[in-house]
DNA sequence: TCACTTAGTCAATGTCGCTTGACAATTGCG
DNA sequence: CGCAATTGTCAAGCGACATTGACTAAGTGA
């Protein structure tokens, strides 16, 4: 499972700290989920997809 | 976070028993979700999107 | 140079997702 | 009625998800 979290984040000039504090995580969840240590819960991933105004499917990719 | 897994499963005439063969979870795995008792992980709501040939968010709702 | 931010990582802890094995209650069918 | 299939649930265990706090290393700017 792979994401493309961090270019989204670059594309808004967004700090993993800026982010984790918009997806109420913390910074290292954040770090976790984009060096792929492990998958977001189901949850998380929906938030993660309202924020940035995609589908899910267009964040994370099956691998 | 609701989901609509019952009714899709009931409109092929799946038993609980017959989608945890398919998607190569344990029957009560497909239980616990479909009455609410947790989510899936990310990885497993692929498998499932991609069994009935659904996005994500047409099957597992916010609630 | 020095302070600050950022990213990556580690340890310890707690909860969630998923497992196997078991059992009871219900439903459908010959 | 009797038997099988289905659903729901429980307990115990394990690894994944997420937390706080702390530390290192690299880049930026005054």
């Amino acid at each position: 499972m792979k994401n493309r979290l961090k270019v989204l984040r670059a594309e808004r000039d967004w700090s993993q700290g800026d982010l984790a504090e918009r997806l109420e995580v913390s910074r290292q969840s954040v770090n976790a989920i984009e060096t792929g240590k492990y998958d977001p819960s189901l949850p998380l991933a929906f938030r993660i997809a309202d924020l940035f105004g995609l589908p899910i499917e267009d964040i994370f990719l099956r691998d």
